[in-house]
DNA sequence: TTTTATCTTGAACGATCGTTCAAGGGTAGT
DNA sequence: ACTACCCTTGAACGATCGTTCAAGATAAAA
């Protein structure tokens, strides 16, 4: 690119901020346009389309999340303790003051339908991306004794995921951060408590 | 009415299943009129607005989930049950096919932002009022002794919900219908122990 | 400096959005 | 049969939607 003005990834960046606090409907191109300070013709010429660039934005979150999770995995004392701390940073928001509490890909299967049959697909199987990322994680605290080992890393996996979708979502309704940080607690008694997780 | 040819009631009804199907923004007032079978000057002089009718799908919606609640509870062995067919009918769908698997409230307050900050609230308000439902349902179930006393009916049901957010969501993303019952009993063996619910 | 290739610009397009309103239709009361 | 009143109709409005494209700007190549 001789002649390149533009950061794409800084607008990829700032697009995803905008998708991810009005959402896909509720965000003009226009808005895009402000933002990101690009004209529609090099938005098109770049992205292709409003669906390609949203396509653009989901990716770029969730691989902003799985960093963020093996970030917050790493630098702890145990995998369960990084989880903990990913999740609480996910709701309450740390420095990196977030768009929103809620999950974009939550608020993306949300909104879509199958008038964006692709875009919807793509976030249904982002969200299992991320639930790989958790099985990977509990795996590695079930091997330290963290974690009951008598269920499956995609079970407890697939139970963390819904947690998270709760969480995240009830936070984004009720004000409390108290309250929500006391549901955080219940959550993660009922993931190391080893009886009361099987059905 | 002297003169009235439409069922306003049957009107609000149709209005609401495709607002939970398609969201506010994805579904336009030309998809109402061919859904009520209105014209746009009886749609407006009816009910005003597109946000004035949104209103009352969501107030309808709210109404018939708590309905639904307590024909439930009222119907079967113990409160506890019933909350249990309440949810797995909510998520697997009996014979009234709904229009989403997800809450019709969660899915709003996923979508909406400042831009239509009445609805916004009051779907937040309407959220609030079904966790007052489940609040006098565990209150019931802790009389019964079938949910720990130690905890308040308001953290209970403060827990269910978020739970419900989580489960429902979760079955919109994933297909496989086995899985959300396994999480579904998950969620209540959590809810039944006693040791594991507290922070 | 001139040419060439690339990227950017912003006006403009047709489609669709939520909404309005003058005109028409139908029922009830006289 | 006539009036009075309410409700319904559907064309039309301005605004905004996602998108396109000819023209201009800019930097590297010759």
């Amino acid at each position: 690119m001789p002649n390149a003005k533009y950061d794409h990834q800084e607008a990829i960046n700032k697009a995803t901020r905008l998708f991810w606090a009005k959402g896909f409907h509720a965000t003009s191109m226009r808005n895009i346009q402000q933002a990101i300070d690009m004209r529609p013709g090099s938005i098109y010429a770049t992205f292709g389309s409003k669906e390609a660039l949203f396509s653009k934005a989901i990716q770029h979150y969730t691989s902003t999340s799985k960093d963020r999770l093996n970030a917050y995995v790493e630098s702890s004392t145990s995998p369960l303790t990084g989880l903990k701390k990913f999740i609480e940073d996910s709701i309450a928001g740390g420095q990196t003051s977030a768009p929103s509490t809620m999950c974009m890909l939550v608020k993306t299967i949300a909104e879509l339908t199958d008038d964006n049959a692709d875009l919807l697909a793509e976030a249904k199987r982002l969200l299992q991306d991320l639930e790989s990322a958790f099985a990977d994680v509990l795996a590695r605290a079930q091997k330290m004794g963290e974690v009951d080992a008598a269920r499956s890393p995609e079970y407890l996996a697939r139970y963390l995921q819904m947690q998270i979708m709760g969480l995240r979502t009830y936070a984004h309704m009720q004000g409390s951060k108290e309250q929500v940080m006391e549901l955080i607690d219940g959550v993660f008694h009922s993931l190391t408590g080893q009886e009361h997780l099987s059905p």
